[in-house]
DNA sequence: GAGGTTTAATAACGATCATTATGAAAAGGA
DNA sequence: TCCTTTTCATAATGATCGTTATTAAACCTC
């Protein structure tokens, strides 16, 4: 019983991550979600909670439906096509959107208010994750023996994900996917090969 | 004739450089900077302007005393070097202040709200900047057999700073110091060899 | 159709934002 | 000592921040 709502949740939410990838996000303010989501501020708030639950929830969003290429990457066959495939998700991520450019999750990381940590612990963690999964896929590679035995798994994930976190700054800074497709070729002739 | 100022220029933009480099352009507000400063606002204003102007001052501190490490780097006489040195020193820089890690150009470069946009353009080009005279060291060493004719001066500087802007990130996401290492090791690993 | 329940929209809340008007205090030149 | 000039501290500006009362409207069940 009651009324319905009468706002699509999901379209909502969809806006709600745009405006969270443009601006980070503290610089996101209501008036903007209200605005880019047509839904009123009051039925936001009893539809998502406060700004920060509605940004953990566009987080996970975010992870589902964009960064799914890293989950797929790592059922790849060898350590440097997870690499390549990762890259290659990146980039095209960074630059599909001419209003959106850059990584979501790397936004909100850096800078930010005190009132911000909480956030930028979970993004922190969300990252960690990541790193976690990608060492995880190494340590198999050299165990199968695609990775030789003197790579170390963790040196190579610290290292893929700061390409893949440097080369979302340059997005948000502008550059272009050529420019980008030079980066992670350079990252990709470091790899180490296979005994 | 008139009063003398009683506050240390000097040190005021010194404590003000803390305070955007822990907390990035918007989320440092002038109760920050005053508690900081020990300066009360109409002072700062008048002494620096508004908080744009404070931040640009603080900028060119912030190159001129930090990252001039940039500029020796550039003068030793390998590519190689160029590039492990730039590593290091930015190793260094961001894991050496417990109380503000990463880097206060990159800080401000991601995230914010539509007033911070004439801030981000400044970084966005002095990032531009030192890339560009990355790639010129780098077309230089081309040119002087440092490097192999098969190197490509543009994608090398980019490939660089991808790899410095991304340390920057983790080392902000509080990466020790040696595992920066490790990625500037994998990083400098196959550095193009000298025909 | 009436009662109870959920959502919608307007408008306000206190807090904080960057910025500045105001007037007192301090200094040098006459 | 008076006058001019510059800096100082207090406090207020209007705007915007995230968050809610409050009231009106829409819906299901009985």
């Amino acid at each position: 019983m009651g009324r319905h709502r009468e706002f699509d949740v999901e379209k909502a939410l969809d806006a709600a991550l745009c405006v969270f990838w443009r601006k980070g996000y503290e610089g996101a303010s209501y008036a903007d979600l209200t605005k880019a989501t047509g839904v009123e501020r009051p039925a936001l708030y009893s539809a998502f909670g406060n700004k920060e639950a509605l940004f953990r929830k566009v987080l996970v969003r975010y992870y589902e439906r964009y960064v799914d290429y890293l989950p797929a990457a790592l059922q790849l066959p060898t350590a440097r096509e997870v690499a390549a495939h990762a890259l290659q998700g990146a980039i095209d991520l960074t630059t599909r959107y001419p209003e959106h450019t850059g990584c979501l999750a790397i936004q909100g990381v850096l800078a930010g208010s005190d009132e911000a940590e909480p956030v930028r612990q979970a993004l922190i963690e969300a990252r960690a994750e990541g790193e976690a999964q990608l060492r995880e896929r190494f340590e198999r590679a050299k165990a199968e023996g695609d990775l030789p035995e003197t790579a170390r798994p963790d040196a190579l994930a610290a290292f893929l994900l700061a390409v893949l976190h440097g080369m979302a700054v340059q997005a948000k800074a502008g550059f272009s996917r050529d420019v980008l497709a030079a980066v992670a070729e350079q990252a990709l002739s470091t790899w180490p090969a296979k005994a």
